[in-house]
DNA sequence: TCGAACCATCACATCGATGTGAAGGTCAAG
DNA sequence: CTTGACCTTCACATCGATGTGATGGTTCGA
């Protein structure tokens, strides 16, 4: 498909689609006309991009994870350095405190939601 | 305590402490020299503000769900117009969101990273 | 063949969070 | 009284993510 295409199909648009290339976070082929052209399966990657940008990830470190998390994982072995390791590492334990820190925060909006419904639906009765 | 001490504690740019107070995020009292004190709790305030925009929440949000996380809450009740409540709602969900990925790519790193440790550790053996 | 709807690159603007430095006031210790 | 370490406000710079528009090429249907 075409960047119109998957633009739409992500709710994204071109303008962050090329960035996201230029970033290294996507590729894409050329067609003759040189048209970028993407297969299917870069739907959901581009999704799961703008889902871990959402979280507050830099583009940097997503670069750095996104090949972790393609399957199968067993050919990436080998060029796992063991500074990129440690890398993981430490970005793993920071997305660990994201959500600890985005539950516990999210618990507590929550709470004062249902009670502050609770209080209304009571109110209006 | 002064602008310099809360900046140690909470590990935080003083230019920030002020940033945050000039977008309603933290408040302070002022000494007769001018200066900011702030109280004891304000460590913990700030530690979460910071949480949360590390987390990827703007300023402009963290501020409308401060106020929920008070204790104790029912003083706040009154205040709960639709709009901030629907607001808060759509923001508890997007927070939701954030969690899920970020559990499951954090899930996914630390996977991989299990797999590199573990075959290193066989490796080298 | 012409216009509409795609696509390309490039550059400049914006926005929020943050860095940095200037210019000056306050205060305690030497 | 002066020096140094605080503090103040203000302004401008940077950085990453994103918006927007200029300029021009390609494709397709009327």
């Amino acid at each position: 498909m075409r960047i119109g295409e998957l633009s739409e199909r992500t709710d994204t648009p071109r303008r962050l689609l090329r960035y996201y290339e230029e970033q290294g976070l996507i590729i894409s082929e050329r067609c003759t006309n040189g048209y970028r052209s993407y297969d299917e399966p870069m739907v959901d990657r581009v999704l799961q991009v703008r889902g871990l940008l959402d979280a507050g990830l830099p583009t940097r470190i997503i670069k750095q994870i996104l090949p972790c998390l393609d399957k199968p994982r067993a050919i990436h072995f080998p060029d796992a350095t063991p500074e990129m390791i440690s890398t993981l590492e430490l970005e793993r334990d920071r997305m660990t405190t994201r959500i600890g820190c985005l539950t516990r925060n999210r618990n507590a909006v929550s709470e004062y939601l249902d009670a502050v419904l609770t209080l209304r639906d009571a109110g209006e009765r």
